[in-house]
DNA sequence: TTATGGGCCGCAAACGATTGCGAAATCCTT
DNA sequence: AAGGATTTCGCAATCGTTTGCGGCCCATAA
């Protein structure tokens, strides 16, 4: 069986095919009567018109594209989930590619994305990535690219992020709020751009409006050293932290760990306040701290921004979206 | 501007578009001298083929649709990483729906599916999915389904799932091993054909090889809920369990919470197992001893039937992938 | 010289849908 | 009744690519 066509509904309704494309988007110029007739049959043989077919004629792809460096992890995926929902409600299918932070599939998915003519593509971009040429390309051929989380240092283009600098303050400002005295943080790669500015906001906010604070800061790159780092300074029984900050889900994962291995239980042995988008805080009761950093809310904002850009040509703009502490009674 | 398309290349080169196809795909017919010719001002053009004009005309679209409740689940995440990667590397590109377990969406779907002709369907139904026509209407079409996890029960169907009775099976024994004999269970919706197994083979191998167990079961449908009845279960001071089973990473997260609230850590003061593909597990201290149901096994099995089923028609089969207990020390 | 046969390339149809334009049929108007 | 307006529909081109078939040219063989 192959799938039904225009050609086929006219052929047995015995009209041209053009009436038939007509019929099927209540076009004026098609009588009530031979419309219900081709919209009847159409229903009963299960037509659906060949995208391709549609898409080499009206040069619209009603496809968006979405690169991540990998779709296993609880933002990105959130992310995804927002733009999966709100293209659908629009008429968007998604094609979603992931690059596993390596330029080379990076730039081979682009490839498949421009051959696919996508009409639309959120891009996070790898560490390496220097080479903007790929996404320039798809710029020039009138396709919108939003970067997000990840974007470009110092490029004019459109792009959405995570307010790093905003969520580090909150976050310290809440600690502060507490009156809490010893506090350990813990950060990521201090490579990363995300880091820094997140470090920087972080320490300044917190030392800057107190000088009793004592803080020790770490960096770690994974759960695991962060569970090794924490139970190291918890170890330390003459200045032993009273208050725990993670940057991120992922050293937050260690250091809940290392705190269970330790029987503290927040916020009456310790405290614990994390930057996360909330699926890990949520799975410890009380409820961890947190700021923040939805993928949901970033995925919404990135798509609103992609419809504006389809609409007409938007001079480049870093949008940051704002974040806000929830607060889970670990603090 | 727009993209070069095989006539322009013809046009400044002054020759005919089908040299300028055949030159791109080394046919022998060509000369060298023009291949070559070719192939260059491909190249500086950054010409891409339009893959709609491709599809329409070879009837092949290169594209796979995998259809899931959420992307937001660490589950089907490594599915479709797993799917994702693997179609990268046999030149298909995947999209990507999701029902949010609501079959009016599933149905929306499968049309945009159709209408993107895509060549081949993973798909993950919801709980109410009880019409098959849907993904009836594809197969008709020569386009293979592959059912994955959820799976239609009594449906001979293409299906790669999880050995759902085995790991039931296994997670029973375990607990048998440790001489467990107030066992909590929780399951999930008992309308799943995946629930019903894995239910059948822990109760059956629980109960049937030790007639002094005293079991407890319930079904819940969301974390929270777990949560309820957990503490529902621990509140009952004369028949409190020792041990609990987590049919999935869902159920855990509920039950984890409870035990939390409850000052309950395992194994001491209560054993825990579960059913999942190992992150939740992790997440904890001690890890939780789990039966694995790895995602990304299941992704790349999907993925080898699927070409399978491509190359030619197979008869209807459900092919299981095996599990195997991951010591956590919470038993 | 005349077949024969490659080597190399172009013509044109086809895939399925959209759409400007024109044409036939019907209706209204005066 | 005749001209004009309207309704309703079909023709044909087009999007970009693939591919069967046939044609031209030159070399080799008889």
């Amino acid at each position: 069986m192959t799938n039904p066509t225009l050609k086929k509904i006219a052929e047995t309704l015995g009209i041209s095919v053009s009436t038939v494309s007509r019929a099927l988007k209540k076009h004026p110029d098609i009588s009530a009567a031979t419309r219900q007739k081709v919209m009847d049959l159409a229903q009963t043989l299960d037509y659906e018109p060949n995208a391709s077919a549609v898409q080499l004629r009206t040069r619209n792809s009603k496809l968006f594209g979405i690169l991540v460096p990998s779709i296993s992890n609880y933002f990105y995926e959130s992310f995804i989930a927002a733009i999966e929902e709100a293209g659908r409600k629009n008429g968007y299918s998604i094609i979603i590619l992931q690059s596993g932070n390596d330029p080379e599939i990076e730039q081979e998915n682009l490839k498949l994305f421009r051959q696919n003519r996508i009409s639309g593509l959120f891009a996070c971009i790898t560490p390496q990535t220097k080479d903007l040429a790929g996404f320039d390309k798809l710029r020039e051929l009138e396709t919108p690219v939003i970067f997000f989380d990840k974007v470009p240092a110092g490029q004019a283009v459109q792009a959405v992020c995570l307010a790093d600098s905003a969520a580090g303050e909150m976050a310290a400002e809440a600690i502060l709020h507490k009156k809490k005295k010893k506090v350990l943080a813990l950060f990521g790669d201090r490579q990363l751009l995300i880091t820094q500015k997140r470090m920087q906001a972080f320490t300044q906010t917190l030392t800057e409006n107190n000088k009793t604070i004592n803080l020790q800061t770490a960096h770690t790159c994974s759960s695991e050293e962060a569970r090794v780092q924490t139970n190291r300074f918890l170890a330390d029984k003459t200045n032993r932290p009273d208050t725990i900050f993670c940057m991120s889900d992922e050293i937050l994962i260690g250091v809940m760990k290392a705190l269970q291995e330790n029987s503290l239980k927040p916020p009456a042995a310790i405290a614990v306040i994390a930057i996360s988008n909330g699926f890990i805080p949520k799975l410890f009761s009380p409820e961890i701290t947190y700021v923040e950093t939805s993928g949901k809310q970033l995925g919404e904002l990135a798509f609103a921004r992609m419809l504006q850009c389809m609409e007409r040509a938007l001079p480049p703009e870093e949008i940051i979206l704002g974040s806000r502490l929830v607060e889970g009674g670990s603090l």
